[in-house]
DNA sequence: ATATTAATGTTATATTATTACACAGTGTTA
DNA sequence: TAACACTGTGTAATAATATAACATTAATAT
């Protein structure tokens, strides 16, 4: 298989995951995709979690923590730092990937009391949508 | 009553649970906090869950989402604006909580994309403590 | 080839959180 | 007073999320 570059290959079961996700205009929960990929042959939670994780780890979906719910990056930033920000409607529950340049500098250059600077980290603004206000 | 300084008189379970948060080092995870609590009388997991709802909304205690955790406030602000940032430590776990004028701040006055502002956020950093590094 | 690493398949189990229902205290209203 | 709404409690059962343990196979490197 061609291995172009840094490109990582994706394994049949992280393409699959991969492609449900990614196609999702929502955020999609772990027991959702493996119902999901059933008949795909993916047939348990732990190959589901092994195939997230992996997914996560290069930074081609991220997971929203207040949700437990995975949905794809659309921004190529995110796979060099992980450093992802988004935007979090509390009555239709979608879910924005945040991409400001302003917002990944200041906390990217942030440093706590001690000094330190954080390269990671994951933010969460809730608020309603457009649709929903 | 006077809304904005009123005192949360917290319950028998909300204050059992409460001081068990407040005097621990380290975020506590629901079924620690059950198992710790269950010689005063709190049995069941709903107890406990429906006590760190109440704290939450009330701004005593905050979650760490990414962990599943829960933590005391010792910032007065965030009793007002649920508006929360934290350190955690990748290695040994410390989780500390951020309050900085200027992030929260920055924060609060980030507009997205569509020129939505966001008064409600959670942020977690990640990297090594002092100790760890 | 062989050692090594990464991914898979499968079963079982652990951990985290909620639903449903009955009931008790408190304060307000009729 | 009684009726009501509201909040909190107690208990059992169950749902939802995630990992441990073990055997096996595929891909990569030396
Ligand atoms: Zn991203
Ligand atoms: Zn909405
Ligand atoms: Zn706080
Ligand atoms: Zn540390």
């Amino acid at each position: 298989m061609n291995k172009m570059h840094k490109e990582h290959t994706l394994t049949k079961n992280q393409q699959i995951i991969f492609d449900l996700i990614d196609k999702s205009s929502e955020p999609l929960k772990a027991y959702s995709i493996l119902y999901n990929v059933q008949k795909k042959g993916i047939k348990a939670p732990l190959q589901v979690y092994r195939a997230l994780d992996k997914l996560v780890e290069i930074g081609k979906i991220h997971k929203i923590e207040s949700r437990n719910a995975f949905i794809a990056c659309h921004n190529s930033s995110c796979q060099v730092a992980k450093a992802t920000a988004f935007s979090i409607c509390e009555i239709c529950e979608k879910v924005t990937e945040i991409s400001s340049a302003g917002l990944s500098k200041y906390l990217a250059n942030f440093k706590d009391k001690d000094g330190m600077k954080y390269s990671k980290y994951n933010l969460e603004f809730f608020g309603l949508c457009k649709k929903c206000r």
